[in-house]
DNA sequence: GTTCCAAAATGACTTCGGTCATTTTTGACC
DNA sequence: GGTCAAAAATGACCGAAGTCATTTTGGAAC
């Protein structure tokens, strides 16, 4: 993606690293699913993983940044997915819609341990470091683009910032995602919020096809 | 507030409670804004209040809803504040940004502690149980009143679901104070965000001035 | 005042997340 | 092969969250 791409083959304990890495992510992944993550001790992951307790704090700060090794991949494939997936001749609103209902199946086959993942981790990592930690505000740049790119293409209008845009158009996906998660909204209520929500949010941004806007109506002062 | 108020004095074994979850609540409070959530034992909040450590869990779950304790009353006085205060004939825009600019406040004192709150409770407990619990959701509702209230009186076009209208908003809420919470936003940029990103949605939502509406430009086909 | 029971309080105990001093592994350099 | 320092792994240990069998309290009924 952003790495060069080094040709030479890494280290044996780089490959050492990585392969400890993938087996406490998967360990982690198939106990939570399959017993829930409250009912899994870190000592069973490790014990799983085949390395030492201990050793599992060295891949993961904590227990809840487990979930994000088991997220990780996902999530990444998932943006990649939902980017390059974009037809920029599209309707905005739809293809908008598009993206955030592609990272809202993410989460279908075990919500439970999703609203895990986004309580613990998505949400307030004070300053968490490292690769993909940040995904969620590199996805937001990389959206904001696409909204400069709309503009640029006559399609919204002149004063819509772009970056205000992208992390306006997000906030409205996660709060239909908690929405759901917290088990207010079926499946498909869900769906059909975030495509009302996003729909709802362009027309505001939407360049005015001929001419005059339509002028913002009872201005009143606040005393 | 909903309580009809019962003018019976109730009965001293209510009072004694009412009074154990007041110095519960007080202590965690003082304890926590003084030494921060994670320094702070379940063991110092229970001798604190004069209490044995068992009894704290009895009003409240764990550590974590301790938060919902401390936040509990700032939060509904916030809500009917901010409520009492709307000018049905102010600028819709500006009197939800006023709305929410309130809630804002209230964490401004302790951000560290308000990041806490929002990430333990206010978002995904699954089926939390109590008064004041889905306190979000009934303030949600009675936002959705007012929207309801706007668009009878003409204000905003028909087609706006007063409820998804209310939704969105508060997730356009969320997201700025999360932004906020997590070191992305100064005080100042955040107040700023919140507005302009109320101001954006509502441009969407504002009945036109006379005649036609804005028709939405470029309709694509999705594959 | 006595009886009785349900609700509330208690605190010793268990469990588990997270730490850290010690040991082991790796690879660079000779 | 041998030496060395840095990085990684280890697991005994610690502290605190949360539990629960037992005790205490409140108040209703008589």
């Amino acid at each position: 993606m952003s790495q060069p791409q080094p040709q030479t083959i890494p280290s044996r304990r780089e490959r050492a690293k990585a392969s400890k890495r993938r087996r406490i992510a998967e360990a982690a992944a198939e106990l939570f699913r399959s017993r829930g993550f409250d009912a899994v001790s870190t000592d069973e992951i490790a014990a799983r993983a085949d390395v030492a307790k201990g050793t599992v704090f060295r891949y993961a700060p904590s227990k809840a940044q487990l979930l994000l090794l088991v997220y990780e991949s996902r999530l990444e494939q998932a943006v990649e997915r939902a980017l390059q997936g974009l037809d920029p001749d599209g309707a905005i609103d739809e293809e908008l819609a598009a993206v955030f209902l592609q990272f809202l199946r993410l989460y279908d086959d075990d919500p439970d341990l999703g609203r895990r993942f986004v309580r613990e981790v998505l949400l307030l990592p004070p300053a968490a470091e490292g690769p993909g930690y940040d995904l969620t505000a590199r996805f937001i740049a990389r959206l904001a683009d696409t909204f400069a790119a709309w503009r640029s293409a006559g399609r919204l209008a002149d004063d819509v910032d772009p970056r205000l845009a992208a992390q306006s158009t997000f906030s409205l996906y996660y709060g239909t995602l908690v929405g759901w998660l917290n088990g207010q909204l079926s499946a498909a209520e869900r769906d059909d919020a975030l495509r009302r929500s996003i729909a709802l949010h362009c027309r505001g941004m939407l360049a005015v096809a001929p001419a005059k806007r339509a002028r913002t109506a009872a201005r009143g002062k606040r005393p």
